[in-house]
DNA sequence: AAGCGCACCAACCGCAATGGT
DNA sequence: CACCATTGCGGTTGGTGCGCT
């Protein structure tokens, strides 16, 4: 066995010292994190690496879980309609990998941001290459113009959400959306409309409300499955604009991708 | 066949957010 | 409220494979 000596660094860094292993997983290592997960549950990351009897660190088992082992991650070249979707995600939200895996089913975050540095980035950012080595405006860098990004800010959501509030943001007089504290009560219709909008492809208006129901990636997964009377809720990744899709139906399957109408 | 450059992607790192005490 | 432990995210790195010269 050839090992290089950047390998070794590799392996052998700080965390080396401290007798934990580094670098490419094996297949023995893989099965005794699956084990684990499976007869522990995923989370408590910390106890994971005691509990597998794996030699690597917490943050090392929970990605390689994440990004490789759990069972329903989807492998293989993205579809026509993930890369359709990934674009108009990206266009609205910028670089925020887990929000934008959390409408892709199976992708990762790290996939995502793969696959868009590898294959997009260079495709759809004007003047890429010419702005990839200044240092110019952080939304300028990420889509090519100085499209603002909405970027809802975190706050204590399953609390928020189990008493069926909602929060909203208003566009400011250049485009900007800001969050205001005063949250409303809101009917669960209302909640969904900031999502209907995104998948409309809708720019921001002026002077425009949109109502956000959470916030970061696990703000839609985080929706109640039922409202407080115990009837079944419509969850919102099963909306495209007004159509309901059902369960394992693809949400595209007639749609034909139009890529000037990004304007891109 | 060897050398080089590039694309791809798994994995690492630093840091901010979150939760518990 | 402060502090600490843990989690999750995004940026970056580096190994591998492949095509070109």
């Amino acid at each position: 066995m050839i090992i290089s000596i950047n390998m070794l660094r590799r392996q052998y860094t700080m965390d080396g010292f401290l007798g934990l292993r580094k670098g490419t997983w094996t297949k023995e290592e893989d099965d005794l994190l699956k084990q684990c997960v499976e007869k522990y549950g995923e989370g408590k990351w910390h106890q994971v690496p005691r509990r597998a009897g794996l030699n690597r660190c917490r943050k090392s088992c929970r990605l390689r879980w994440l990004n490789y082992l759990k069972p329903d991650i989807k492998r293989g070249e993205f579809t026509m309609d993930e890369v359709d979707l990934l674009l108009r995600l990206h266009k609205l939200l910028g670089n925020r990998w887990s929000l934008i895996a959390g409408r892709l089913p199976g992708r990762t975050a790290n996939d995502v941001k793969n696959y868009w540095n590898t294959h997009l980035q260079k495709k759809f950012l004007p003047n890429y290459e010419k702005n990839k080595n200044k240092e110019i405006n952080a939304d300028k860098k990420t889509h090519g113009c100085d499209t603002k990004v909405i970027k809802p800010r975190p706050w204590t959501f399953a609390k928020r959400m189990s008493e069926n509030y909602a929060s909203t943001i208003i566009m400011d007089n250049v485009n900007r959306p800001h969050q205001q504290q005063n949250f409303h009560q809101k009917s669960l219709e209302e909640d969904l409309d900031w999502w209907e909008n995104l998948l409309h492809n809708t720019t921001p208006n002026k002077g425009a409300t949109y109502n956000v129901s959470g916030s970061e990636g696990d703000a839609i997964s985080k929706l109640p499955d039922e409202d407080q009377e115990g009837r079944e809720l419509v969850q919102p990744s099963n909306i495209i604009g007004d159509v309901l899709v059902e369960d394992n139906q693809s949400f595209w399957r007639d749609f034909n991708i139009d890529m000037d109408l990004w304007d891109l």
